[in-house]
DNA sequence: TGACTAAATGATTATATGGTTATATAATTG
DNA sequence: CAATTATATAACCATATAATCATTTAGTCA
């Protein structure tokens, strides 16, 4: 008898799909790789990513509510860190893919096929 | 002597957003979800999906461009396919990291903790 | 307390994008 | 060729969200 596969509801893969775009923006993807080497606080995080403060205020606030990083504060100093470290085995999947793709675009390209 | 981080430039950084941004909308997983399992025509994902022509057709469109779909025309039909299967690693990923995410705010809590 | 600094927040604007409707294209068949 | 079917596309609207500016909050220190 055939085993029917169990699938995710429609709440469960909304929450997929919201973990996805929570990484699908530039300035965030740049705050996780900031603190790859250890938290900082939001004035490092400015500087380390060229942005405006509100803006990174922003990103860590959203980074923070999705449970992707933690939140410590001291002083007047914020410091932010990775919650979830296997986070980076997402990117650099992502970057393997994204990586043979265009590799086999330059092999199908190369010129000695025309 | 410290070895130097290659990092990403920011165009490529950009790829990878643009990357997880694509696997970030609900219908566009319910369309790789009901390709798990083999190539299928338009009709096929408009009934599994629940989705109206028109948008399944455009989100397919943007899944083959992205390459994330392989595209085959056979008289009247589109056959949509997964290009690379190594996408549903990501998916099996990110639903692996939420459930533990929860499961930890279960355990944090749990009734008798109060 | 007042000045200063770090970070967050509110308001606003601009842009991107998802969904829908209507129409077009393309292949098939009578 | 006309009719039919499958899919794609164009135009449009609505919504979400990123960026920015101005302001506020909270902590420190003289």
């Amino acid at each position: 008898m055939k085993q029917k596969q169990a699938i995710l509801s429609d709440e469960a893969l909304a929450l997929v799909a919201a973990r996805f775009r929570m990484l699908g923006e530039p300035m965030r993807l740049k705050l996780l790789r900031a603190l790859l080497d250890g938290e900082k606080n939001v004035s490092d995080l400015i500087e380390l990513t060229k942005g405006a403060q509100a803006n990174v205020s922003k990103h860590l606030t959203l980074l923070t509510q999705s449970g992707l990083l933690g939140r410590r504060k001291d002083g007047l100093n914020v410091y932010y860190s990775i919650a979830d470290k296997s986070i980076f085995e997402l990117c650099q999947m992502v970057c393997g893919q994204l990586h043979e793709q265009f590799e086999q675009q330059a092999k199908a390209l190369s010129p000695s096929r025309f």
